[in-house]
RNA sequence: CGGGGUGUAGCGCAGCCUGGUAGCGCGCCAGCCUUGGGCGCUGGAAGUCGUGGGUUCAAAUCCCACCGCCCCGACCA
């Protein structure tokens, strides 16, 4: 394709509203054109490249033995209704109605559609297992989206549901999915680490995220430096140091601390390390108010505190509930004298003196010891793991990095099943309800994760599987005949072999259209010009490589052919 | 939703404090020149100064309201 008739135009300075790498060098280099926030255009450029990303998440679903629909971006209420889901996710989905006023909302997800669909279609063991996907847009009511793609209003998932007759058939579709998406993710050239996840809104039991590695990913996950074990900052669990017992024979003490409410505030005005304070919460679970203890200087992580007390809603009370909980202004709660029920953190567990809030305005308790002086419903680990936390698994350091999620592996369950009554008759003629699992993978998103880790001070560095075209051909100077005649001819053949090449044929400086290649980032550069033709050779270099090599003209092509197989297989 | 910022030509920005009919760089168009890392010169096109209202002889500039966009937060008492 001929530059001078594509809809390129690359942008010298980032519009000032792109903050990460991948963000910036997408709109500069003209694969993005933002319409309002978190909604995007695919330039040629960037569709071309999405469609890349797109076929090979078709390519492996293919394989896997998964088959692809197309359903509904436009969904009545009432499915989310029969699923529960409904008031999880409405402040979370559009919501629209048509002129009869039927309330209708954009998908932000399919798995009411997709169980439906099964319930509808599905009705005999002889049907199981299947796994449906299809990949389109979807939408969701972002609180803030940002970063261009990597959270948007509007964006293109794949999803693919699994359909099984018991739980131990639903791990072997799990597994096919998982291995699918390793396959699929090596093939964008991502370096991804899998990490034991949290269900969130999804529901399910059992879950695994797909994250590439990046500082600007919006998601925290801690690794174990020694053994195979990773997760979600959700989710992770810790096990804990050795601890020494403290025990002491004063009883609690009130201390004045006029206008100290947060931790640092007390530990600072006590001249104590954050460590020996506890930190009261007050949250309402299931419409009740409870206290939750936290060594602090840790946090609190609420889906660790919701699984713990059996998958209830948690929420953090409002200041009347505190106030009504405590009988002080918010800041001074602690345990000591609390008639709610008192959750605290494992790490809390091995008496220790601390200094606790103290249920009364500008007031903390010095020498309380948990059990002695506060009765504790219960230890859970409801804290959330950082860098030096040890793992669970092995008890050896963690690491803590940070990562951008692009695809999430669900089992699921039984629970949508059942809401839309998806069963099946199994051999004996007895009804059944399918086991399902769901597996998601952002297309938008990965396409900005490859962006994000492959590119340098000058520009996008596509993968070979990806990259919009395989080919950059330019000619210097266009004014000069026998390079435009030579790189015509080139172009030909190379096209004639079903090469991708984009054919840099615009009047512009040498500089300009070099600049404009590293930028676009094509895996191969082919420069014919006056010079390389004095010797009767083409140049070709790779955008990772810093030498150029120097091929003669007539077998400039298949050098060509033979570096774009061996980077397409890779 | 709370806090902060910002809105002036396709992109990046100045002008606003101190009101007097809008400017710079890049890009775009034309011509000349140049041709291996965002070249030079000349001439041009392009902006309801986010929107609405107010103050004023006069508003990009001051005041009010609204809207868009960006950042931080929205759990750590």
């Amino acid at each position: 394709m001929r530059w001078s008739e594509t809809l390129i135009a690359t942008l010298r300075d980032a519009p000032q509203d792109a903050e990460i790498a991948s963000h910036k060098l997408m709109m500069r280099a003209g694969l993005l054109s933002k319409l309002g926030g978190g909604l995007y255009t695919f330039l040629p450029l960037g569709l071309k490249a999405l469609r890349k990303v797109e076929r090979i998440v078709r390519e492996e679903m293919d394989r896997a033995g998964a088959q692809e629909v197309l359903m509904p971006a436009l969904q009545p209420r009432e499915i989310w209704e029969q699923s529960g889901r409904y008031s999880v996710l409405k402040d979370a989905m559009f919501k629209i109605h048509d002129r009869q006023e039927r309330d209708l909302v954009l998908g932000p997800t399919h798995e009411e559609v997709i169980t439906d669909l099964a319930a509808r279609q599905i009705s005999s063991y002889r049907q199981l297992p299947r796994t449906l996907y299809q990949i389109q847009a979807k939408f969701r009511d972002e609180i803030r989206p940002r970063f261009g793609l990597m959270r948007a209003k509007e964006f293109i998932m794949k999803d693919a549901y699994s359909f099984d007759t018991s739980w131990e058939a639903a791990d072997k579709s799990y597994q096919a999915m998982y291995d699918a998406y390793v396959r699929i993710f090596k093939r964008c050239d991502l370096n991804v680490k899998v990490v034991e996840a949290d269900t969130g809104a999804m529901g399910g039991n059992f879950s695994h995220e797909f994250m590439v590695l990046a500082d600007s990913g919006e998601d925290g996950l801690v690794e174990c430096e020694s053994c195979a074990y990773a997760a979600n900052l959700e989710r992770a669990d810790r096990r804990l140091p050795p601890q020494t017992e403290e025990r002491t024979d004063q009883l609690p003490s009130p201390v004045a601390t006029p206008n100290q409410k947060t931790i640092a505030e007390v530990a600072a005005f006590l001249k104590r390390p954050a460590s020996q304070l506890v930190k009261t919460l007050i949250y309402v679970a299931d419409g009740k108010p409870i206290a939750v203890l936290v060594p602090g200087d840790r946090d609190l992580n609420e889906h660790k505190l919701a699984r713990a007390l059996g998958g209830v809603t948690v929420q953090m009370a409002d200041d009347r509930t505190i106030e009504q909980a405590t009988g002080a202004p918010v800041g001074f709660a602690g345990p000591v004298g609390l008639k709610i029920p008192v959750y605290a953190d494992a790490e809390l567990k091995v008496p220790r003196v601390y200094v606790t809030g103290g249920n009364a305005a500008d007031t903390h308790l010095l020498n309380v010891v948990l059990g002695r002086d506060a009765a504790v419903t219960a230890y859970h680990d409801v804290v959330t793991c950082r860098e030096g936390d040890l793992c669970p698994k092995c008890g050896e350091r963690m690491r803590e990095k940070r990562g951008i999620e692009v695809g999430h592996v669900f089992k699921l369950g039984t629970k949508y099943s059942k809401a839309f009554d998806a069963g099946y008759l199994d051999a004996a003629g007895n009804r059944q309800i399918m086991v399902m699992g769901c597996y998601g993978i952002g297309v938008t998103r990965t396409l900005q994760a490859v962006v994000e880790q492959s590119h340098d001070a000058n520009g996008i560095i596509w993968p070979a599987s990806i990259s919009p075209f395989q080919v950059s051909l330019v000619v210097p100077n266009v004014q000069h005949r026998e390079s435009m005649v030579a790189a015509e001819a080139l172009l030909k053949e190379l096209e004639a072999r079903g090469i991708e090449v984009l054919f840099d044929d615009r009047d512009e400086r040498p500089g300009v259209k070099f600049k404009d290649a590293d930028l676009i980032g094509l895996p191969v550069r082919a420069v014919v010009s006056e010079r390389s033709l004095a010797d009767g050779k083409v140049e070709i270099k790779l955008r990772t490589a810093a030498d150029k090599m120097m091929v003669p003209v007539q077998d400039a092509c298949q050098t060509l052919v033979d570096i774009v197989q061996k980077g397409t297989q890779s």
